[in-house]
DNA sequence: AGGCGTACCTGAGGGC
DNA sequence: TGCCCTCAGGTACGCC
C-alpha cells in the first residue's frame, strides 16, 4: 500500500528517469482510470515535455512545460513502472501507457483498478482538500497540537485523515503510535502535550527512516524500477500480531479501529 | 460539521 | 482437489 515514503521513492525514481522526456502518445486500456475522461486525457498529455516529477500526500505529480499536470493516486495496488525502449512485452494489469519520443515507456498498472490518473489544467486547483505535509517546515509541533485540539476521533483515525495531514496510511500510523507509546483508540484531542510532542517526533522519524530504506513492501509495492523497498524488515509493530513487542516483550495484538487492522502493544501503548 | 458505514475491485487464504 | 466465501485496504460519497 503506497503511503508517503513509497510514493516519495517512486517519484524520485521517476524524476531521475523521465524528466526531460516528451510524451508522444498515451494509450488508455481501462477508460475509467483516467480523469476527467480518456479523450481529454490523451489530448492533454500528447506532445508534452516533462519538467518535474514530485509528490503531494500520496499523489505522484508530473508537471509539464505547458503548466498542465498529471496527479496519480496508486491506492492499494497501483504501480508506475519505467520500461526500456526494447521492452515491448505485455504487462499484467497495465491500464495506461505513455510512449516517449525516445522509444521508452511508462506503464501505470493496477490489479484492483482503484488507482487514478488525473489531468489538471494549468492553474486549476486540485489539492485543496489535502492537509499538511508531515515532513514540511510548516508541520511544527505547535501546528500539530492545534490540529488535534478538540477532536474526539481516535488518534489512529485522525492520522489516516488526509484532510488534516497528507500521506500517512495504515503502516506508518501504527508504527508512529507504537514509537510514541500511545494507545491508538485514544481520542485525538485528549493527548497530553508531552504525548503530542512524542507523536510529532515519531511521525517525522518513521517517515524519514522509511524513505531512506526505499519504502515498505509488505504486499504489492515496488518502486518505479520494479524493486521492493527495505523498511518491511524494520517494522516494529505493523503486521506483527502474536510476536513480542520489541520494547517490552508483551504480545502484540491486532484490533480494528476506523475499519482498519491496527497492531499495537496493550502493555506499553497504554494511554 | 464531523463521524460513520459502504462501494469500489481482485487475489489470497480458510473452511468444508 | 476444488469451490465458495470472506477479507484486505484508501478514498469518495451518502447519511445522520
Amino acid at each position: 500500500m503506497p503511503e508517503l515514503p513509497e510514493v516519495e521513492t517512486i517519484a524520485r525514481g521517476l524524476s531521475r528517469a523521465v524528466v526531460g522526456k516528451t510524451i508522444d502518445e498515451a494509450k488508455v486500456f481501462l477508460p475509467k482510470v483516467v480523469l476527467p475522461d480518456p479523450a481529454t486525457f490523451r489530448a492533454g498529455v500528447a506532445g508534452e515535455h516533462i519538467c518535474t516529477v514530485g509528490r503531494r500526500g500520496k499523489f505522484v505529480v508530473f508537471t509539464f512545460a505547458s503548466g498542465t499536470r498529471v496527479a496519480v493516486h496508486l491506492r492499494m495496488t497501483g504501480r508506475l513502472l519505467i520500461r526500456r525502449a526494447d521492452d515491448n512485452g505485455t504487462y499484467p494489469y497495465e491500464n495506461v501507457r505513455w510512449l516517449f519520443s525516445d522509444g521508452s515507456l511508462l506503464s501505470f498498472a493496477d490489479i484492483r483498478q482503484f488507482g487514478r490518473m488525473r489531468l489538471i489544467e494549468p492553474g486549476q486547483p486540485w489539492d485543496e482538500i489535502l492537509g499538511l505535509e508531515p515532513l514540511s517546515r510548516r508541520f511544527t509541533r505547535d501546528r500539530f497540537s492545534e490540529l488535534l485540539q478538540g477532536r474526539t476521533t481516535p488518534i489512529k483515525a485522525f492520522l489516516l485523515d488526509q484532510r488534516r495531514i497528507a500521506g500517512i496510511g495504515n503502516i506508518y500510523a501504527c508504527e508512529a503510535l507504537w514509537e510514541a507509546r500511545i494507545r491508538p483508540t485514544r481520542a485525538a484531542g485528549s493527548l497530553s502535550r508531552e504525548r503530542r510532542e512524542r507523536l510529532h517526533a515519531a511521525l517525522q522519524s518513521v517517515l524519514r527512516r522509511a524513505i531512506t530504506m526505499g519504502g515498505t513492501s509488505v504486499d504489492d509495492y515496488v518502486n518505479a524500477d520494479g524493486e521492493r523497498g527495505g523498511f518491511q524488515n524494520e517494522l516494529s509493530i505493523y503486521g506483527q500480531d502474536g510476536e513480542a513487542c520489541p520494547r517490552c516483550s508483551a504480545a502484540i495484538v491486532r484490533t480494528v479501529i476506523a475499519q482498519r487492522g491496527t497492531w499495537w502493544c496493550r502493555s506499553c501503548q497504554r494511554s
